[in-house]
DNA sequence: GCCGTTTTCGGCCCGACTGTTTTCAGTCG
């Protein structure tokens, strides 16, 4: 036997609660804070990583991850060749195994929760939890000095909703949380003391999966307007009402929360509550070397400023800051340009606006046609057929001002039909809706061109599903995984780049495959498939399905690093679903997409031309 | 422990809320 050269794999989400339970343990011992902060900023950094920690490690560049240096580095380093870290294990000493698991407990921090592991002798991480909840029961709790009767209760409940899993990401999908949103938008509007409402937090950075709604409204008479708020029909309960907003819970269970502002300073609100928290950490860390202090109430000056963007009309002497309308003089202020908030992650964003190279991000109106739209049009799929007729399609396209349709009704079943059944069912189904097309041409007049597609289904194998001599009929194909997802990486990388061998496989349909909340995407190498798609003219799709918002915007934004062309598509199987396009836009926004980048913001000859290359 | 368009040394985001206190520590977003 050789010696074993085994390396040990860690998930990033594996390192992060290590790095994060360093960092608790650090503070449990008052080590220097900023050592501390140094181990969360790398558990922040590891946690939005677009890739595997585990193949940054194996190319060599774990230092080139913002926020891990040399020491943690080595670290990491020693953890995947031995499984373990020795400096670890030196910090973690002393400190009981059922601290860990208590540091998810909401309203627990480090500190409660070793003076708890200690006070009770707890060493069992498996049980810690139980044995907690019976020792507040039994009042032993809030008799601990430091604690009291509220703490013990608070313990009570954060103890409950941790065994009850809540603790446990339960997010809808954008698109639903969108027009959640916009029913209480437009109730909240017909106030007369609202002046505008605005979206807020994730849901105004187009996150694809949202928690809470958040809202913000400018009005000059707050507390009418959260009175008002709290009197929403669909109300189920009113969580917390104060002067400055309200939270509620709705009938279907899902919180929304109001935030009132007057004039004068909603910008450095709207700005502070969009978020993400990681970009307003960069941000006050970037205001800071420029000697000035942000807050959601504005910007204090620490040193003497040098900026004419501070105007003495917006300075507030009571509260001793500057106080900003919009965001956009709040990010002038600071010498920026106002950032898009789909691009607020501390993803590059706020360097690039330093040096005004921020893109110039695609939007809806830059969008020409729908290339994936099912039909009525009965080819005997195996997957569902679309419930309206190519006309009320193409109605309803010329409705969206668009130039082209693509339709993309699913491949005949292979299981009931022979070769020549399927080559017969193509064929006819071309000139069907060759003949529709133009017979709704000739009565609408209408500047709208079709595109006649198929989605073809990726065999487990890579093979795709339609006989060779079927392809004649179509003009190209959007290749989808449709089933077996839980492939090997290999051979998920290997069944995808097979597929798209094919001269007519132009367009790689949801790519992932994930179903948000349902289905974890596949597993598959993207690297080689973005490397694929760049050099052999292949596009990705970027599915506004609710549910799928596939391809991710992580990964939009790496394959955008390897100058991969993307088309984004609604997928839709009624008229009503093609105006989902613009979520498909949000996911392409965050993932720092230019209409250049986009081929269904070109015209259709161009396209019809990128589709024949 | 990390990092650099004021720095390779000397900095490191900011405020709200809560509960237990009497001036603050811990937690959260």
């Amino acid at each position: 036997m050789s010696k074993s050269k085994t390396v040990h794999v860690f998930t990033n989400s594996e390192i992060v609660k290590l790095l994060r339970d360093v960092a608790a343990a650090l503070l449990i011992k008052d080590a220097n804070r900023f050592r501390i902060i140094a181990y969360e900023k790398a558990a922040d950094s590891v946690e939005h990583l677009t890739s595997e920690l585990k193949d940054v490690w194996d190319e060599g560049k774990l230092e080139g991850v913002p926020g891990i240096g040399p020491t943690i580095a080595a670290h990491i380093d020693e953890l995947f060749r031995n499984g373990n870290v020795k400096h670890f294990g030196k910090v973690f000493h002393g400190l009981s195994p059922a601290l860990f698991p208590l540091l998810l407990v909401p309203g627990l921090g480090p500190k409660k929760a070793f003076r708890l592991t200690r006070e009770f002798q707890l060493t069992n991480p498996k049980t810690v939890i139980s044995d907690l909840q019976k020792l507040a029961l039994r009042h032993k709790i809030a008799v601990l000095e430091g604690f009291g009767e509220k703490s013990e209760q608070l313990l009570l409940s954060g103890l409950e909703s941790f065994s009850k899993g809540q603790i446990k990401e339960n997010r809808m999908p954008l698109p639903y949380a969108d027009r959640l949103a916009q029913e209480v938008i437009d109730y909240l509007q017909k106030h007369p003391a609202v002046v505008r409402v605005d979206v807020l937090g994730s849901l105004r950075r187009k996150v694809a999966t949202i928690g809470d709604i958040d809202l913000a409204a400018m009005t000059e008479n707050p507390l009418e307007v959260v009175k008002y708020f709290t009197k929403y029909h669909k109300l189920s309960k009113i969580i917390d009402q104060g002067e400055k907003g309200a939270t509620i819970l709705l009938t279907i269970g899902r919180q929304v929360d109001l935030r009132v502002q007057s004039k004068k300073s909603y910008g450095a609100m709207l700005q502070y509550f969009t978020g993400s928290k990681h970009h307003n950490i960069k941000l006050r860390e970037f205001a800071l070397k420029k000697g000035l202090s942000l807050s959601e109430h504005g910007i204090k000056a620490i040193k003497k400023l040098q900026n004419s963007n501070f105007k003495s009309q917006n300075y507030n002497k009571k509260l001793g800051l500057y106080e900003f309308e919009s965001e956009k003089a709040f990010y002038g202020a600071l010498g920026l340009p106002e950032i898009p908030p789909e691009l607020r992650e501390d993803a590059g964003e706020i360097e690039a606006a330093q040096q005004h190279k921020l893109p110039n991000l695609v939007t809806l109106k830059d969008i020409k046609g729908d290339f994936h739209v099912h039909s009525n049009y009965d080819l005997e799929p195996s997957h569902d057929l679309g419930a309206n007729s190519l006309t009320d399609l193409l109605n309803q396209s010329a409705q969206l001002g668009y130039s082209y349709l693509g339709i993309s009704d699913h491949n005949p079943s292979m299981k009931n039909h022979t070769e020549v059944q399927i080559v017969s069912l193509m064929k006819t189904r071309r000139e069907k809706l060759e003949r529709q097309f133009m017979a709704w041409k000739n009565r609408e007049k209408k500047p709208i061109q079709p595109f006649y597609l198929l989605e073809v289904d990726i065999l487990p194998s890579g093979l795709l599903a339609l006989p060779n001599d079927a392809f004649k009929y179509i003009d190209a194909a959007i290749v989808s995984v449709h089933s077996s997802f839980t492939q090997g990486r290999s051979e998920t990388t290997k069944r995808i780049l097979t597929a798209l061998a094919h001269p007519k496989a132009k367009i790689l349909g949801h790519p992932t495959a994930r179903l948000i909340g349902e289905r974890e995407g596949i597993d598959a190498d993207w690297n080689a498939i973005f490397t694929y798609c760049a050099a052999n003219g292949r596009a990705l799709e970027i599915n506004s399905w609710p549910e799928r918002l596939d391809l991710p915007d992580r990964l939009v934004r790496e394959a955008l690093s390897r100058k991969v062309k993307f088309i984004i598509n609604t997928d839709a199987h009624h008229v009503d679903h093609l105006t989902n396009m613009k979520y498909g836009v949000d996911v392409a926004r965050r993932g720092w997409v230019e209409a250049q980048d986009v081929l269904n913001t070109m015209g259709y000859n161009e396209l019809s031309k990128w589709l024949k290359s």
